[in-house]
DNA sequence: TGCGATTTGTACGTATGTATT
DNA sequence: CAATACATACGTACAAATCGC
């Protein structure tokens, strides 16, 4: 029962081949550090040749199931810690979906220079100009988030043109910078009475709080804080290994 | 400047076309339905064969930050919300990263037939044979998480031999399914008095909240609710474009 | 409708380089 | 140093999808 490796035909052989692999490492019948056949014995084994035999195996890398290293060759992984892929998606796509009506609200624009405080925890030099927002996402006319954005002016110069009273700073960056880095920190905290009140939560009520940073060209752009009701809003996430059986 | 695709000469020639390409991606240069050179000049513009090419093209593929179509050609992708990689490190690495002694506790572990309440939110059929443990896991003495695991004894029969009293049923899990594939939702909830008191906790404490289920071949496994206490635990993440500059 | 052109997808063969034991 | 096994790269061929005529 330790090689039997069988391709199920369907789709294209590399694809047959990362499957068979697979198969046993994510039922557990392969065990982290157990050697993988060489690409060479898989060749014989299926019959193909090895570019195809590699493709297979370094998607199977890429993904982190298996480590391969030359001479040792390929051993299946030991997950590392417990990565998994959580959706974010944006407050307006999740209050759209729930078919709610989604409204945005601009409470508060106002121009500054990074403090101390802030210039630390921003990574920039005190008295960058600073563009700070705060506004509030409604669903059916009821509070779902609020956000205090702090725009790096320097990174982001336009940011000043924009009034953001029509357009939530998120939608907004995001169109500017789609495929930003970004980096956030997810945790839970008692609404403070002035949050509560905002929120239209009862004071002390547990929110979800999601801190942010955005960088552009290595230069830290955007710093978010965000609040949800505890009651209205999770995130959803899934650890899967990759490239598994259908 | 439309074309300014240039290699920097470091590294594999797929990854310096890789890194060419992605450059202006990620700059914003290249907004989202720009359409990508095709394989063929791109070989003409690096002077690559279209096998090393096409593989840097389809490893950014992959990564969602293109898109390719037959006949159509590449275009750059539009971020599909806001995919994010988190880590969720286990409680145990969590708490000894921090210099902190670690401790487990178990208390109770009762073995029990899906209610039908139970059998809902797990999939499975009501009457099936669980395990219940209730266990805390402790940094320098003081409550850091408490966990409620339900498992489910037709995909884990061996857990009916394990008493849990020494190993965490997480750690236990993870030695026996490393790659299991598991969802969970997050959320923030106000600790109750009996939660607060097991974690050493003002009553209404906000808390983290984290349901888990998991599968082991399809079939349900375990479902775990785990509460950590709002200051003490948080999430961190990060969202990238693949394969970035360096 | 069909047909050709374009572009990516898959697969094979081969060669050479490189890290590691 | 030699052997092993993976890494990179080139060339070729054909298949499949799709667009425009």
């Amino acid at each position: 029962m330790s090689d039997s490796l069988v391709l199920d035909g369907r789709g294209p052989l590399h694809e047959q081949i990362r499957r068979a692999v697979c198969a046993p490492i994510i039922s557990g019948a392969w065990t982290p550090g157990r050697r993988i056949p060489s690409e060479h014995e898989l060749m014989a084994l299926f019959g193909a040749s090895r570019m195809t035999v590699n493709r297979a195996m370094r998607t199977l890398a890429d993904g982190g199931l298996i480590v391969r290293r030359r001479r040792t060759g390929s051993h299946v992984a030991a997950p590392s810690g417990e990565r998994a892929l959580v959706t974010m998606g944006d407050i307006r796509a999740t209050i759209d979906k729930r078919g709610q009506a989604y409204a945005y609200e601009c409470l508060a624009r106002r121009g500054a220079r990074a403090s101390d405080d802030i210039a630390g925890r921003f990574e920039i030099a005190a008295g960058t100009p600073l563009l700070n927002i705060s506004c509030r996402h409604l669903a059916d006319g009821r509070p779902a988030a609020l956000e205090d954005h702090w725009i790096n002016l320097a990174a982001l110069p336009e940011a000043s043109q924009e009034r953001f009273d029509k357009v939530a700073p998120g939608e907004w960056l995001a169109a500017r910078l789609p495929w930003a880095k970004s980096r956030y920190i997810v945790s839970a905290v008692n609404a403070g009475s002035a949050m509560a009140k905002l929120l239209d939560l009862e004071p002390e009520s547990a929110c979800l709080k999601i801190d942010r940073q955005s960088w552009r060209n290595g230069i830290p752009a955007t710093f978010v804080t965000a609040l949800y009701p505890g009651a209205g809003h999770a995130l959803t996430g899934e650890v899967a290994p990759p490239y598994s059986s259908p």
